[in-house]
DNA sequence: TGTCTATGTGAATCCTCGC
DNA sequence: CGCGAGGATTCACATAGAC
């Protein structure tokens, strides 16, 4: 089995520190694409060595003889070896393995991305939650250039499906980069609907003779969008069905690092050369939008260490019904009530729960403002 | 066990002949909500008496505690009985035997759908494959207006999965309106993706204290496309998960034959109800049922994965005289500030609000063109 | 009657850290 | 490991009430 070395993918300073080597080299698969067999491929690297694998397994399209359009040309259908397979239980023992063998290289942080279409993905997807995968949502991809259905005797097939999970139920801390998303989508929540053209033009790769060397190469906004939400710069992102390399291209592009595994000496060719071209963002322009989750916690009692507010202050509720005394260690005193911000306002409310940092207000003047903008004022003082 | 005729649903001119009867008469099942178990009330069907099925089984949650809003309030989750199973291993079970049972009442040229979301739908479809059903399609029902993540950890959950099967590989023959559903939809063929809003407002039954009847039901039309597309007038439609009886409610509009069969006693009240006053309409107008057209939303973050912005690129206002670089995850820096387009837009100019589209500018050769002018060029690349 | 505002709600597997 | 505390988090509609 050999390594074809394709080029750094990555800005981070140095390499992720992997399990068992205790050291910064970087290590011999990595932003490469092993040659082989997924599952035995995957031996090669370390037991939970990347953060995010996302997978295009073969689709068992059990298709039957030659579709042609109205025009009788003929469908270039995919109808290569590696997607036939004998029977169900035969896919269903191929997708055991390679879910096994992704399992053992990911993190338990990590999570698994895995497309495919009605012809296998609930096989798939079944099969993922019987090895323990949790499933965090299902993501339609939806092709605003489909291929129409040319008998005319189904809907046309215009999305494919994605499902996106962690390696087990327990699973914290996987990384979703919500705000970023958010702002990618004009302040709106991801959905779990995307629509987003077919992968054609200059960016589907061609032969000398101008035919497409992969017959299901998926579009790099797709994977563009997978790697924004779910990696940071610098992870470690598999593919174990690396085909021409969506995934390594958009993985260098986006600064994170990349391993493939590949069988066709064909694609593996055609990946290297499509990888090697690219020229990685770098810096800040990989920085993302982060949300106060990510931003330093600043106890309420370091208002009064700054001396932005002062013991005995008095803080009242967005309309002044409720009203609590600070007191100098940095708890709140409501009639019979005292506690945190976030216990005293929950009680004077008579609820379960309280974000004290919007819901007290203290007075600036004549004006009401929540006590979270003297936190801001702290923040924005501080060194980034 | 009980049946309750619920009054006549087809404008057919005579009953539908079934299997081992002979005879024109009506019979008493037909019409009719089944009380009971719906493996056990099925037994009470003949063999083959049935064209289409929609099956809509419960979806195994496994929902943990509480969900609240951000604004504290709770989430009023489907908690029910009925949607509780112990293990993976019990849903497959029951799964599978309410799939058998609807194979021995189904037509040989009839069609299954089933619905269901990620929590579910990949094992029912396996288990339908492993049966020998065949699938069709996958029909994504995308909601416009979904339940937002609160917790900002995932995608919006934003649509749910239907399969559309025949009972076999060999099954020729089925009911499918290309016709119709193409003129249904402006003359495009009918996509595997349906934008439709969730069921709310009139058309969602609501008890005497105004609590919603049944926590799940489904919007009139959806099974208004279903219908539409795979059965004939005077077909008869069989809902093994009756409910509040959807299913039936559009069969009689549609002049179908339906059959439900259901467990809870309020459920099958308030579907005799529904289901009694509805008339028949022949003729009926379709366009109550069309969705809206979409007009799609071109999120800022497609620009620079279709790659008409870099990561890195500048952008200014018009005069140039405020600046801002794209980051990779479609959000601007601008100094200190960070975040969407519109964002952005406001805070350099010290203004509330901004429409980043038309405030930020590219340059294009020696000319400052709006962004929007971006978006454009992707709206028109797009059908339609 | 009309317009604006406040409130309610939907199939949801919805937190993280420190002790 | 469990437990408790800190404190972060929402979109599209429909309906009712205010003015």
């Amino acid at each position: 089995m050999s390594v074809l070395r394709t080029g750094a993918s990555a800005t981070a300073s140095r390499y992720p520190s992997l399990p068992g080597t205790g050291s910064d080299l970087k290590p011999d698969w990595l932003d490469t694409i092993l040659v082989g067999d997924c599952v035995a491929a995957l031996e090669r690297l370390p037991k939970h060595s990347v953060d995010v694998v996302f997978a295009d397994p073969p689709y068992n399209l059990q298709l039957g003889g030659d579709l042609h359009r109205p025009d009788q040309s003929r469908v270039d259908a995919c109808d290569d070896a590696w997607d036939q397979f004998a029977s169900f239980e035969a896919y269903d023992a191929f997708t055991r393995a390679w879910l096994l063998a992704i399992k053992r290289v990911l993190k338990p942080t990590g999570t698994l991305w895995v497309i495919g279409s009605y012809h296998n993905i609930f096989r798939v997807g079944a099969k993922m939650q019987d090895l323990g995968f949790w499933l965090l949502n299902d993501v339609v991809w939806l092709k605003s250039n489909p291929m129409p259905n040319f008998r005319g005797k189904r809907f046309t097939n215009a999305h494919e499906t994605m499902i996106w999970a962690t390696p087990s139920k327990d699973t914290k801390g996987y990384t979703f980069n919500y705000e970023a998303l958010k702002a990618f989508n004009d302040d709106l929540q991801m959905r779990s609907d995307w629509h987003l053209p077919l992968c054609t033009g200059g960016e589907r790769l061609k032969d000398d003779n101008g035919d497409k060397v992969h017959p299901t190469q998926k579009p790099e906004a797709l994977l563009y969008r997978v790697l924004l939400s779910s990696t940071n710069p610098g992870d470690v992102v598999l593919d174990p069905f690396f085909g021409t390399g969506t995934t390594g291209a958009v993985a260098k592009k986006l600064g994170r690092h990349f391993v493939g595994v590949e069988r066709e000496r064909s694609y593996i060719e055609a990946a290297t050369k499509r990888i090697a071209a690219i020229e990685p963002a770098e810096g800040m322009v990989l920085e993302t939008v982060k949300g106060k989750r990510a931003q330093k916690r600043i106890p309420f009692g370091s208002l009064l260490e700054a001396g932005l507010l002062k013991p005995g202050a008095e803080l009242t509720c967005s309309r002044g019904k409720h009203r609590a005394i600070v007191r100098a260690d940095g708890s709140l005193a409501s009639g019979d009530f005292t506690g945190s911000i976030h216990k005293v306002g929950a009680l004077v409310q008579g609820a379960e729960a309280c974000n004290g940092w919007t819901y007290w207000h203290f007075t600036r003047g004549s004006l009401l403002e929540p006590i979270d903008t003297l936190r801001e004022e702290i923040r924005s003082s501080m060194p980034r």
